[in-house]
DNA sequence: GTGACCTTAACGACGCGTAATTGTGG
DNA sequence: GCCACAATTACGCGTCGTTAAGGTCA
């Protein structure tokens, strides 16, 4: 629906609306470095979707009784804990993407002793 | 120096010095559930050397202005973390471990066909 | 019996969200 | 000129650490 997330397209008042809180708490978010809206050339913030999402998360943070300090810190680290599943998947992937590169390797390259022969091909 | 990590030998009053708080602030972690001293038949605390190393962190994130709530799910995510690290760098060596164990299986299996060919072994 | 432990309650300081105020830009 | 935004300030409420009071175990 929304051609770009990271597109600021909400003013304050309506990001606020949206995230259910006081403009107010949302400036205050972005002086302890919670978020980061986009600016205007005027001055006025200007939040994206993403930042919605965010907006989203602090909130249920600080419903569960987190501080922004810890909000921040949480955030960061679920941040990292995201980027090190990613990089586990693919690390697993690649394994087995090197075994099988491997098989293909030498099966390409060699053919069973010890079993019933087959003509030998040349790589097409 | 300490035998065991996990062997609890420090009652209250001796905890809250070395984490440089007062006893009863050591008595709201755990109700608050970040950390779980053991007890004795009597009913008193006993904190072992790891909780010491937790009350420090605890400490380290309090003093950074990070409230209880946000403190406990750190400690959570950092452990979490820490555990696909490890997982991550074990998922790597098995990568390697596995291409190795193909390239050894190959060459005991078989032989190349376009190379000056070598006799045939039985495995040993 | 005297400590050190236990629990619960009260107090002060601080963080957070809201509201009010004043100024500015479209 | 009006309305929404920006920034600062003030207020109320909840959290956190400490202290105090009273009870229990060694």
């Amino acid at each position: 629906m929304v051609a770009d997330r990271r597109r600021a397209v909400y003013v304050i008042s309506v990001a606020a609306e949206l995230a259910g809180v006081h403009p107010q708490t949302l400036r205050i978010y972005e002086r302890k470095g919670l978020i980061e809206p986009a600016r205007t050339g005027g001055g006025s913030r200007r939040y994206s979707e993403r930042d919605i999402d965010r907006l989203a998360r602090i909130q249920a943070l600080t419903a569960d009784g987190v501080n922004l300090e810890g909000v921040k810190r949480i955030m960061d680290l679920e941040d990292e804990n995201e980027d090190l599943r990613q990089e586990l998947a693919r690390a697993r992937d690649e394994a087995r993407e090197a075994v099988e590169r491997t098989h293909r390797h030498y099966r390409r390259e060699l053919v069973p002793v010890d079993r019933s022969p087959v003509p030998y091909r040349r790589r097409r």
